[in-house]
DNA sequence: TGTGACTAAATGTCAGACAAATAAATGTAT
DNA sequence: ATACATTTATTTGTCTGACATTTAGTCACA
């Protein structure tokens, strides 16, 4: 790790960057540990609270986890998928709201992957993804639900729907598109019609991926996003003065 | 913010999450001033030091800058996609080199959205980006490139053909599997004949774009995906022992 | 063979001090 | 009155030293 210091930075993001580096480049390796915060402190040259402040930065990107004790320490953190995905949709939703990314714009990157998943699935899925997606229709079908039900059983079907592709690479980078998005979803408001047609669409899609139809599934998908697109500009439409990003 | 503190974790982490949380649901908006260190100390009833190491948690995640001096402060910053590439880049690394993900796997997911990409690039691509394809073309016909400096040119063409697709989300979302998997691509040495063929295959993709086909751009990209992956098998093959996570 | 007290090591928290940066207020000279 | 220098106040950055808390191991004792 180099000594040479800039000036003009936090000495504790100076010191994070050593060791994130350290990490990435695989000088240290998944579950090895680091010297304590006092050999830190030699190390760098610099007092403890500093070191603690780079620490907190690397806790906080998940690059490590401390434990502490007699054989305590910090610990280079395994970083697993499901441990990225609650980042990877905050980081997701911020960029939507502060970014003035419209319905839109999220919504085309959304199906778009997903029509791509879709693809895939229709190789690959197991009877435990369609017995999920057929669940979820089901409980779509109930009007009892609430309109935030209603969408977490939508979020539910579609992320089995992606994770039948089968590719944790693709689940994780879907995972932000399609849950960034709830907060907006949320704003809509789903008659019974919208309701049916929205199920209606789901039983499209599932069947399609049943008899591994590619093409009509991707055709359902595209019926569903357009219909969705509908849905949010009605909303839109509705309530001009709340124009915000999502507008 | 909650005042109710749970025993058993970090008071940084909990101090952290409340105020992420405020972020996050807008009752903090962007650029707006968080109270001094000595005033966030009081209010949570901690020490400074404390409160330090919860403020560069939230540095850590950019979801605050810091500015000394007398007007200084805290505050919260925007979120903007630029700066949220490296972090995606980061961890989308870290995944892959974490979690055994195969070379297979990754090249799936990067060339089934990047396919997705392409496919709304043939409608709404600028001259820009077509330029940007052709010179890349151009730099990597030159014998004299190092490796690094192909598989970087490579980047740059792809990058330019997402970024056809206008879609900021998407294009956020493919710099993190494109870029990732950097590393591997740079065990691949690149023959002469290896180069040409990926030209070529480079080459139909931008007249594909160019006159707007669709079906021939998604063709061309299918096959690139299967002779990357072909050549990355073969490094495997070639070097068995030395078999990580990218094997 | 447990079992309980003790010890050592590490992180977590606190208090107080000073350094450095920065903007605003103040003063001073032309 | 303006331009410039100085001072002042505020805030973050860093350091020091202390104590609390957690945890694994050790060792004596029953």
């Amino acid at each position: 790790m180099s000594t040479q210091r800039e000036k003009s930075r936090d000495l504790s993001a100076q010191i994070a960057d050593d060791i994130k580096q350290a990490i990435v480049e695989g000088d240290l390796i998944v579950d090895e540990r680091l010297p304590s915060e006092t050999e830190l402190s030699e190390h760098f040259e610099v007092s403890r609270s500093t070191v603690r402040e780079a620490l907190k930065r690397l806790a906080a990107q998940s690059l490590i986890r401390t434990q502490r004790g007699a054989t305590g320490g910090a610990f280079v953190r395994r970083l697993s998928f499901k441990e990225a995905y609650p980042q990877q949709i905050t980081t997701s939703t911020l960029l939507l709201s502060m970014n003035d990314v419209s319905f839109d714009t999220a919504c085309e990157a959304r199906f778009a992957m997903e029509r791509a998943c879709a693809l895939l699935a229709t190789q690959r899925y197991t009877e435990d993804h369609l017995a999920t997606m057929r669940a979820e229709i089901e409980r779509q079908g109930q009007a009892e639900l609430t309109d935030e039900e209603f969408c977490a059983s939508d979020v539910a079907f579609h992320r089995a729907l992606v994770d039948a592709a089968g590719n944790p690479v693709m689940s994780y980078q879907l995972a932000g598109s399609v849950e960034a998005m709830q907060p907006l979803m949320n704003m809509i408001t789903f008659t019974a019609r919208d309701r049916a047609r929205i199920v209606e669409l789901h039983t499209a899609i599932t069947d399609a991926l049943e008899r591994r139809d590619a093409v009509a599934c991707d055709r359902a998908l595209a019926a569903l996003e357009s219909y969705t697109r509908t849905l949010a500009s009605d909303v839109m439409a509705r309530k001009p003065e709340s124009s915000n990003s999502a507008a």
